[in-house]
DNA sequence: GTCTATAGCGCGATAGAC
DNA sequence: GTCTATCGCGCTATAGAC
């Protein structure tokens, strides 16, 4: 019935975007094929979004409220090596399940600006997640260790060499590469 | 002299291009922008490359063919742990002394389709430069670690967090991540 | 509230005059 | 070697049908 129909069409608009955004990147991807895609005209579309780059936020924005989760998640832990294991089996698990959309994250300066925005927004965000790794202490090593260790995890887990890898197997392997990084020994049985 | 001049143009468009894209990134940089910078029209601009395309690849080409260097250099060395070091100091080097290219390298795509074309245009060069990291054995974790190592060292270096620091700290403290991934004791005195 | 029709403007790119 | 003129297309914007 038009309930159906009608709550539809954003959500619809969304899921073909991501889909055309994860095929053709988000800046060779017009207006024009996502409303093609859907069978609808460019200006219904913008009837839903003002902008483009509002369209790139919503698309990137679950993913984001789930990182936001995991870093509250480990926070909440109660020693810094729980902590630090709570945080790394998330992020890499979030990296696995959304492999396609990560690889756009990392590689396209339109979702990136989109990242960006939403992380600026909540503000101290980036910093509760750089500091779950770092620890209270700011320590220089410390600081561009946990960088390269998420950015290496989110680009590696997105590179197209790793995609004929099943979930599982990829995701014990970013795990163990985290692992070593952080000095935490395997804990899984 | 015109000598001077003459052969300036092409020069003086690179080094405009590249700060340009630096600046507002490559999609975000007009053919316009760098005409007017350089005080002339878009067809001048046409005039001395084809495409959009080719001034990146023009920009990217000199740290490219660099890299290429590096890895030759590695490959010579006599033993495998040396083959790693030589590699890891090259490319942490690298990446430092270029640090707004290789940020750009790694978060536009505009850039990145040029680096794609140009490792794909010498089909091995990829594989050589994994070659060295993971050895003549292609264990699955080897591959990912390496993986993870480039993309991150390479990710963490270009980032605005470590902008502030000078050349040589930066470089200390890139490698000794780089090391600690790879079980190398630090060699330097 | 949802969409179509239409137009403006800037972009990369090309043709041809000087 | 540089210019003017022009093209097609993409994002944005508005007016108005249903």
């Amino acid at each position: 019935m038009d309930v159906v129909h009608a709550e539809d069409t954003r959500t619809r608009l969304l899921g073909t975007a991501l889909r055309l955004f994860t095929e053709h990147g988000v800046e060779g991807t017009s207006l024009q094929m996502i409303a093609d895609a859907l069978g609808v005209t460019k200006a219904a579309v913008y009837y839903h979004f003002k902008t483009k780059a509002e369209i790139t936020e919503s698309v990137a924005e679950p993913v984001l409220r789930e990182l936001e989760g995991i870093v509250d998640d480990a926070r909440a832990q109660r020693t810094r090596g729980a902590q630090i294991d709570h945080l790394l089996d998330g992020f890499v698990d979030l990296v696995v399940r959304h492999r396609a959309l990560v690889a756009l994250f990392s590689s396209d300066p339109g979702i990136a600006r989109a990242v960006e925005k939403s992380v600026h927004s909540s503000e101290s965000f980036k910093n509760r997640l750089l500091e779950v790794l770092v620890g209270p202490d700011p320590d220089l090593t410390a600081i561009v260790t946990a960088q390269v260790l998420l950015a290496g995890i989110a680009i590696a887990g997105g590179s197209p060499e790793v995609a004929p890898l099943d979930d599982e197997t990829l995701r014990e392997t970013l795990l163990g590469v985290g692992r070593k990084l952080y000095n935490r020994p395997r804990r899984r049985t």
